[in-house]
DNA sequence: CATGAATGAGATTTCATTCAT
DNA sequence: AATGAATGAAATCTCATTCAT
């Protein structure tokens, strides 16, 4: 079926990348095999080939693909108005981490792209890419914390950005590997320890 | 009665994972084949099988013992007196980072340990152990947090610990992947959002 | 009632033995993909499977195509009047070698046609018909020199028939593989040999 | 069973060496299967690969060896004593070539050779250096004619031997794809161009 | 106890060919 | 007539593991 659309084309590509990004999320990058991605996505070694020139360019696109969404989410978040407080924020990631972390779910890929990229040259670039991306928006926050009063004028932006996004990775690990913490919590303790905004915090 | 000596066994032991601990660091648990395991311990490949049952045997047993420095020295930080500050404790946790993130470094294994519990149950169990046992460490530190009156005596310590953990994969994560921070900035930021027992703080 | 001309055909099939010849004295009948021949044509895989139904098939084609020109060459020269020396029909034909030759030059194609035909039933027969077509030129120039009275008026033809030709692949082979020879250095080395019609020949 | 003697190793290298010879002398180097190697020397892939890094390795080693016995054949010829006639020494060529030239006889590789020095760098490398090594065996030849007084004294040996040369692959090529000649012939030919030492020559 | 040669299943990728559009 | 997306068999090579010596 020759002469398809640019449509095609790109539906043919997510339905190869939803496929792998399953498998991945279930299996792992290594112990996922291209057949079962081809099976996942009824579709033929020649085909997926056509589309991907490897199984690492696969892996590629996914984890280009995958922090978009949270990264909008983010974005979203920290923009609103009024500024939310750190608790609402972190509620809101871990909110999405929650959703997305099913057995099939996208948030399983982040650790496994992190180790990726302590082995594979390549792979170290773009989940950099991403990650960088990702802490650029904790410092706008840390920055409109700052506009707001919530920190001192004279505070370390970049200080303060390299601490605070570290509830995100705990988060998440702690979520995938134990198990048990819910969003709830997690306010509750950033909540705890960054009292901003609180009715009566800090006595 | 064995011809050798229990030592014997345990030298040879630890040799084969002091060899596949520098593997592993350097090119993740995949990337790497039992013959390079080989090489780097100057054995053979019928000698190491004698030691350990399997590949997935090697692993387990270091993603066991991997953590267990680090949680030696955190005990010992969090139980000196007179109570460090976050700001302290995380320095103290971020330069032993640092410290053992070369290039072979142990800490190179934990991203992987964590890739690794989301993809196979078995290394789930020990690294989910090695977890909980870390995170153990921080619920005692924020109970003592509230001893000392940095935190209100009616903290929920589950939920503190479940946000504060997160500064040390955050700058595992950052430093492994990005390469910049440095303990001095984590503990300024910490000591920016943390501020208790800092001369002047938070006027 | 075709709806394209008979020309267009023919056409298309040169266009695709073009391209073939082109790829296959590059890289080879079996390193060529049909992708490179589809690309050096500018045609589209259905287009060439219209006109060849294999791969074979044009290999076929083009072995059977290649030595056309060269024999064509030769008939000509051991035709002419007087009668060439063997110093000087070895020269034509080297010269036509050297000439097509080139990293696409047909000339790359004997060897390879050669090779397959000891692999290829099928390919067998039909190298076999060129290299017996190439071989009567031989006979017949032999004959002229038996004519003309350089050799015995008993010579047995086909024995020398056998023996002379060897100068044709030898040539061919040292030009391709080890690169230096020119038609001069052999023409040299076959009057030395055969001083027919030599001005001062063997005293 | 490790541990095991040099001749052992060396043994499985011939016993590779050698099913690779008859698989290629039958289909080729592109349509001989690794398996079909793997099952005619009765050992697994594995074992294979431990003693060639791939089968381009395996191609080099055969071309590398397969010219050897010819050329001690023509070394041992042409040093005799009287000096062999052209006519001689092709005849111990010819039989040669036709002693092993059987459907599974290592003369078959020869063009396969040829062809592949056209299309692979690495290759055309040592099968360069197996033709120039049997150049040379021709170009001591050719000196000898000179100092027999079968050929002038100023006699250009680079000129003739890349001549006479054509003699071999002449005869192999015909032998092989057309079949018919035999030593006897080419032989008879060579004597009755090349009459030196016949008793009544050249009138 | 130690060795390391051997196994063989399985991984990724290529490519000639087909056929719906 | 022409397109080019899709097929799927097959190819090369790797690697954890075993066991005769």
């Amino acid at each position: 079926m020759p002469r398809v659309s640019a449509e095609h084309l790109e539906r043919r590509r997510q339905q190869i990348l939803d496929a792998a990004q399953l498998c991945f999320a279930r299996k792992g990058f290594y112990e996922t095999s291209m057949q079962e991605i081809f099976t996942e996505s009824d579709l033929s070694a020649g085909a997926v080939y056509r589309y991907f020139k490897s199984k690492n360019e696969i892996i590629a696109a996914l984890a280009a693909e995958t922090t978009v969404e949270l990264r909008a989410a983010m974005t979203r978040t920290i923009r609103s108005d009024p500024l939310p407080t750190p608790a609402q924020l972190v509620r809101v990631i871990a909110e999405y981490v929650v959703a997305h972390s099913g057995p099939d779910g996208p948030v399983r890929l982040a650790p496994q792209a992190w180790a990726l990229a302590l082995v594979h040259a390549e792979a170290a670039e773009y989940v950099k890419g991403a990650v960088v991306a990702m802490r650029d928006r904790w410092t706008e926050y840390v920055g409109r914390m700052v506009q707001v009063g919530w920190l001192p004028a004279d505070t370390d932006i970049h200080a303060v950005t390299t601490a605070i996004i570290g509830f995100m990775p705990g988060f998440i690990l702690q979520h995938l590997i134990i198990g048990d913490p819910d969003p709830e919590t997690l306010a509750r303790g950033v909540a705890t320890l960054l009292p901003y905004g609180e009715p009566a915090a800090q006595t």
